[in-house]
DNA sequence: CTGAAAGCGCTTACAG
DNA sequence: CTGAAAGCGCTTACAG
């Protein structure tokens, strides 16, 4: 099966290749009838442009990288679906990239990477986008970048985010208004600037409401599941636990549940718990977790946009800001405890 | 940054162009002590072969396509990470595609993707590498497929795959000496031929031992958590409810859990509970779950490894098992219903 | 507004 | 075993 080429729709459309070239790219410079009589022969072959052709002539090409630190965890996944749906609409390829930190030539295998794909462009998830080195390779091999939820050098590329610190402080006023004052907080992975902005949105709604977080009440995680298992083992120890738990993510959130499960400590009765991300997993608990819905899933759409229809350069990067959403769950209401079916979720 | 060109590669060894291509290509017709200082110069000055010029020029590309039904679901993310790993090892890279099944147009709009990428291979996971017609189109596309644990037509291509039906007779097994008789099972997702295997794989094992199953104590979930949880709802209901359920995946198994622990049923004491897949969640519930941990993360990447150092084509397809292991927690063990501290895990 | 020419960086097909 | 020529299917740069 041979696939068609420019030739053959600039011969049926009796134009040349170029004139069949500016208008798959929207170029300028068309007359109107010509640009339309084009578009529907394209149409009516279902032509489809070789990718690589463009890619090679051009210094651009159609395929959006797609970088994470962990591709495992499901933050990724969201991003991933997010991603994905909006880059098949836009007739762009997704290519699932990893940076190997862990090696020291990470640097040179990115190069050739980079080298190797040309990509149109690049969308650098936490916390790799706030790798200053990292940032100027991409720089450097002239592949536009779009962060997400970027912590440090905000104006140095465009990004998408959303206000962490706010919705910390929302889920902590949450925990206030159900009465709570001992609350333990775990701390996320240092790596992520995330852990920094949810721990002082924590920090302030507490002194704001005239409480100084206790010391002892406050723990480091990582983000993983283990690590919020451990945190609350110790939360839980002391002479005076938490009435609430608050975890910097629902997988430590998780842990935190199975911790008090495993110490027959009732949840919510005797301690509430809350998370961060609204991951599926949330409300794979029982009970289901109350949490921060983050929209991972409209922000890797968002970051594909941008990168795909880059507004001018007028020197201002521009950010994105979503907004988050305070989900409560039975894991933090003490009036649903009770409850015995959890809500159907809506579909899958 | 102007990147190297194979030109610059030849020059610099003093050959011409096409034999710096031998080289980089493993083709045969050069004499080592050529292959041998080709191969330094490219080493010495990182070359990186352009892909784009690649795949214009030859048929095939360095892109690996990775076709999912449900890019979200856990199982999708231990294949994303055993491929991502194999790929990048072997200078591929990985196409993330989903097949628009939901939309009568989902043929031309793979076909549209297939004619603009020029997959260099394409790994079919399932429920997709069981449509018949679909791969016809990468036939017609000449597009290599390896297909991961298809249920029909099995040497149609090459394939990785276990031993799903033996897997879920070991589960069974696992069940009944522990002394459980009324064991309940819910059925995965009839899109998906493992669903049939592992029922066959539980029929067998229970009437192997003198029981035939129990049509009450047998019910029908999709592989969601939803279903598990709805399914468990219906068993524990009857007058004579089962003593153990078996779920055909792992977050089925978290959706009976959750039922259980809202109809405080206490596990395993009272109802031992199983899954399938070893996904990240079956170490996140409470009690962690006993399963099957299904190799997917290693499949993934022999399905690469077919893809990229294909066999010589003697009619025979290559099928490749890999084994599955069974793993015993908590919510099948009675003996440790006690243990408060889960293990820790090694790892993430 | 439109098109003819040149070129992107490889590989294929062919010649020696 | 090695290389010169042609071509893959687009886009860029230029001319009109």
């Amino acid at each position: 099966m041979k696939p068609l080429t420019i030739k053959d729709v600039a011969r049926q459309a009796g134009v040349s290749p170029k004139t069949v070239s500016r208008v798959i790219n929207g170029e300028a410079h068309v007359r109107p009838e010509v640009r339309e009589a084009v578009a529907r022969v394209v149409a009516e072959m279902n032509y489809q442009p070789n990718a690589f052709a463009r890619g090679l002539s051009s210094t651009r090409s159609f395929l959006i990288g797609l970088f994470f630190d962990d591709p495992a965890c499901s933050y990724a996944n969201d991003v991933l679906l997010g991603a994905l749906g909006r880059a098949r609409a836009l007739g762009r390829h997704l290519v699932i990239e990893t940076v190997a930190f862990d090696r020291a030539d990470w640097r040179e295998r990115l190069e050739e990477s980079l080298r190797g794909l040309r990509l149109g462009g690049a969308i650098l998830t936490p916390p790799i986008g706030d790798r200053d080195d990292l940032i100027a390779i991409f720089e450097r091999h002239d592949v536009p970048v779009v962060r997400i939820a970027p912590g440090t050098h905000t104006a140095r590329t465009p990004r998408v985010w959303m206000d962490d610190r706010a919705a910390a402080r929302t889920m902590t006023e949450h925990l206030l208004a159900q009465g709570h004052r001992r609350i333990g907080f775990v701390r996320g992975n240092p790596q992520h600037t995330a852990s920094e902005r949810r721990w002082m949105g924590f920090y302030e709604a507490m002194t704001d409401f005239g409480i100084v977080p206790d010391m002892a009440h406050v723990a480091q995680g990582d983000f993983t599941f283990r690590s919020g298992l451990l945190a609350a083992e110790t939360l839980l120890r002391g002479a005076n636990p938490p009435s609430a738990i608050f975890a910097s993510n629902d997988e430590m959130a998780l842990g935190v549940l199975t911790a008090a499960s495993a110490a027959q400590i009732a949840v919510p009765q005797s301690l509430a718990i809350a998370g961060f991300d609204d991951a599926q997993l949330a409300r794979m608990a029982w009970p289901q977790l109350t949490t921060i819905r983050q929209p991972n899933v409209e922000m890797a759409a968002a970051a594909i946009d941008l990168l795909v229809d880059r507004p001018p350069d007028d020197g201002v990067m521009p950010a994105l800001e979503l907004p988050y959403e305070l989900v409560v769950r039975a894991s933090s209401r003490v009036e649903d405890a009770r409850e015995v079916q959890p809500k159907p979720q809506t579909g899958r």
